[in-house]
DNA sequence: GGATTCGATGACTTTTAATCATGGCTGACG
DNA sequence: CGTCAGCCATGATTAAAAGTCATCGAATCC
């Protein structure tokens, strides 16, 4: 096979400069050297490819059509290189270039895409992958080193993780903006008399405890609906029931609805979610960003 | 933002060799340059991306977190570069480096990916695309420049597009082989009476002459069934009923399998495909290759 | 015909990459 | 403890590559 030699970009940068300005005095122009730098460029470059790129007709210089397409190519490989650029200043300023979430429903849709949005706001050159899945699973995939840092519903307890709290907050209570409960300025256990609930078709989100607080009470609830915690405030508003939840979940979902309400719930159910990532994560520079942007974050939901 | 300039491959590929060797002196000896040549490119590049890529403890040097990330990022580059010299390797063998292809569903199954898979082995280099379509939309999409070449039953007429018979041959008839038929050498419209007809739900293809040629002897068919033509084959061998198609779509759904035989059929229905592309690309040096691959292939069809 | 702009090229300079020579550090071995 | 081998870094230098300077010929325009 031929070889090609591709060992200096400088040569590329001048052909992609030279097939945009449509002359080589104007690309010197463009470039900053001389005409005839571009000129030995050309030529030392279409010696080193083996490719005509421009012919000489009447002392003006005509792309091939195997210019245009090496072109393409070359577009394609500066947009690689920026890529490159771009990883390299975020293992800069993080001390990684990538970084792999996994969080649990409950925050997937609203408060870690916030996070995610806002560390990116700030620095466009960090590649991030997300994934939701059970609390289980993040603690797995981040043990196992697929996820490098997970978010979920704490308690959790895992040997080889560093698990760290976020937020400690109180549940609340979604309710149809049109329900009597909505003139509330607090629901009680006791208002969950005769009410239809949705609740989490998931575990620990605080569905095992208001059922345990209600059954405590001697409360009879109407019936239940369980749902994907994505979907509760959908649920409510569509007067499917009302719902006892977390409020970073609840703030998230309501965000531009009106027909649903949050009041403040009693008895308190404390509600806590934090980070979680392995030992050797401890001190990447990442961390520290990804806490602060979170905490600027966690100011904007309710106590 | 802190610029980062990635100017020189080179010294990516010094690291890239470091990080690999454990050693400058090493590294040197691999590249056949001198240990105080990786030293110096090392530290050229360590102060141009601003990045500590190596600590340097008793008089060894030992990657950072952030070299082994770097070295993910310079393999994923080289990949493209790599990518970016087979592109070039096309374009100097075929004066173009990338080629997409429309055929109709009848070739798209057996010849045209055939036909592919040979012209890639003899070039890697080469990035095809391929689609399958109607007849009707392979030339809409030669003519606008979507697809380089189509490939489609003929006649078909197009004032933008070239068109190039590559085969004329004569229908077969296929009959699942522990049926009557089968014992025959020839199978004639006569034969057709009471038989149940499989045949294609696209035009263009033999469906409406073979129909046509029944009518025209007075043979009346027990049934027809219309199919996708790739799935034609299938249905005879369900003993679904017999067909009548073309012999490069045939013999491409008969590789492997001994439940259905095909048999000539008289009178003789003829049948053409061919190649269509763009007058402009006319003397591109890929069709040369492409039609001299083509040609060995269909010497492997029957006539 | 002269002015302007273009590209190519011989001769040359500047810049970059790498070498040469050397020194210091570390660990293994006798 | 001294010697040896292997490592890395560095001042001085060289070789290679990139680009400039000066110039020429060709084409177009006025």
């Amino acid at each position: 096979m031929a070889d090609v030699n591709i060992h200096s970009l400088k040569s590329l940068a001048i052909f992609k400069t030279l097939l945009e300005a449509g002359s080589a005095s104007q690309a010197a122009r463009t470039l900053g050297i001389t005409q005839s730098g571009v000129s030995r460029s050309l030529a030392q470059l279409e010696d080193n490819l083996g490719i005509q790129l421009f012919l000489r007709e009447k002392n003006r210089l005509v792309a091939t059509p195997e210019a245009y397409e090496l072109y393409e190519e070359i577009l394609r490989l500066m947009g690689n290189i920026e890529e490159l650029r771009h990883s390299i200043l975020a293992l800069k300023e993080f001390g990684t270039s990538r970084l792999r979430i996994a969080a649990i429903p409950g925050l997937a849709f609203g408060f870690v895409p916030r996070l995610i949005g806002t560390l990116l706001e700030e620095n466009r050159g960090f590649s991030i992958s997300f994934d939701m899945m059970s609390s289980h699973d993040v603690l797995r995939e981040v043990e196992s080193g697929h996820a490098d840092i997970g978010f979920v519903t704490l308690p959790v307890s895992s040997r080889l993780l560093r698990i760290e709290e976020w937020l400690t907050t109180q549940a609340r209570c979604l309710v149809p903006a049109n329900h009597p409960l909505a003139s509330r300025t607090e629901v009680t256990v006791e208002d969950l008399q005769n009410e239809y609930l949705v609740i989490s078709n998931q575990p620990n989100v605080g569905a095992d405890p208001l059922l345990h607080l209600a059954a405590s009470h001697s409360i009879s609830i109407a019936g239940k609906t369980e749902s994907n915690i994505g979907a509760i405030a959908a649920m409510v508003a569509n007067g499917v029931g009302i719902s006892v939840m977390n409020p970073i979940t609840a703030t998230d979902q309501l965000v531009g609805r009106t027909d649903v309400v949050m009041r403040p719930f009693s008895p308190r159910i404390s509600f806590s979610f934090g980070m979680v990532y392995r030992e050797d994560w401890k001190n990447v520079q990442a961390l520290d960003s990804i806490r602060r942007t979170g905490n600027e974050l966690l100011k904007t939901y309710p106590d």
